[in-house]
DNA sequence: TCAAAAGTGTTATCATTACACCCATGG
DNA sequence: CCATGGGTGTAATGATAACACTTTTGA
């Protein structure tokens, strides 16, 4: 037992809220099965303890991929968790991240500290261990702030899409039935920050054009416009 | 020394970034002067460690009180600063809540463990203890991006204010020059989120109409337009 | 009657919405 | 030649930006 304090500390933790994109356009949460005490069994948010040289994200990515396989993915903070006695084992204070990928390009596979791993739908999450239906659903709340004012969902996309994919992803995400193609497209691309690659080959309809995000001119505008969006004052959306 | 852990833990703080408006309109944020090491003498961000039965929004006004007697203020969590290395003491993790007061509204006065505490506008900030100086940037950040699309900044103001107050606040978050005027009110009053709730008395000018904010009523709009908005679709403001 | 700030009218321009329609491909 | 998505034209409506103007007060 050779760690002792003058004052009693918290143990810190990170946890992984991780967003994925299958096949079929369908908004998908991993999770881990747990092999060990407490929530033996249950399913879970990847992560674990931090360790003492290692930066909150380092550990977050470091978690990931023990747990689950994946990595090189799209990270940033979410929030930090401290209530008292949301773990039984004493005061636990864990920090959030949530991340993004292309499911077809992150194989999954459960590893050392990890039952099991697996993607769930959205409505098929079971029950999760310790606070982390919570957790989940604090990401799912900035997932869908944050895709209407910043281009994170090309994250979840294939790095060339086409724009109905790209609709498809904006009405997944943001729970809407269907938004109209027509202005969809014009929005879009008046924007600027898609490039044309190429286009689709071997489908039974006029094939699509393909296109990727152009990042470098989405930072290019950021830096352009930003003194007009500024001009405009007030807002608060609504 | 009473406390032992199988495993080292860090220490878990929180810091507390309060920022106020003063009477002619000018920004300003709540330092204490430390009396203790490391970093005695210097200003620092009000904050303290997090105790074990308590949560951490709950220490973040307990150490604001304690520090500079400030409290019952709006208040949010920020981001939890974790490098290793930012404080000299050893690893410690802080996690940052920022607040919003109206300063003629809250005393301040130095208290038990700080040297003192006192406004500072935002261009006289001297040198800050830790990484303080960093934490204070990330909350003008988050302060400027979300006062554009909540309406946060009311927080600031008293609870009576003319839209010249309204308009000169949003000017000096924002850091434009000057809005204009006429699309200003027209912007502001067509949300519909305003009271009226009389009139200036004894000023040398036509006396302005002083408004208040109707949270409910907003509460009330989130609810009925939130709809419409998603139907909108894809933004992402640029 | 003047300075100072409050507050209004109006127009040109641009963005958003809604709906209907045509196009290219493989089976 | 048809089903399946991809993709476009256009007009009515509403929001925004710009600028000049009038109003009310205390000193």
């Amino acid at each position: 037992m050779p760690y002792t304090y003058e004052y009693p500390r918290p143990s810190v933790t990170v946890d992984c809220i991780i967003f994925g994109l299958d096949d079929s356009q369908q908004l998908k949460v991993l999770l881990i099965q747990r092999n060990s005490d407490p929530f033996v069994d249950h399913w879970a948010l990847p992560g674990g303890f931090v360790e003492m040289d290692e930066s909150l994200e380092d550990a977050a990515r470091r978690e990931l991929k023990e747990e689950t396989g994946v990595e090189n993915v799209f990270m940033e903070q979410l929030y930090t968790f401290g209530m008292p006695g949301r773990d039984p084992r004493g005061r636990v204070i864990s920090v959030a991240y949530f991340a993004l990928v292309n499911l077809s390009e992150h194989t999954v596979k459960a590893d050392t500290d990890a039952g099991d791993a697996r993607w769930f739908a959205l409505e098929e999450v079971p029950q999760l261990a310790f606070d982390h239906a919570e957790i989940l659903d604090a990401a799912l709340a900035r997932l869908r702030a944050k895709v209407r004012y910043q281009p994170i969902g090309f994250e979840l996309l294939p790095a060339h899409f086409t724009l109905s994919q790209l609709q498809q992803l904006y009405e997944t995400i943001l729970g809407v039935p269907s938004l109209n193609k027509r202005n969809f497209r014009t929005r879009i691309l008046k924007m600027g920050v898609l490039q044309e690659v190429g286009r689709q080959q071997n489908v039974a309809h006029r094939p699509a054009m393909l296109y990727s995000f152009d990042k470098a001119k989405y930072e290019e505008l950021l830096q352009t416009k930003e003194p007009d969006l500024l001009k405009r004052g007030v807002d608060f959306e609504i």
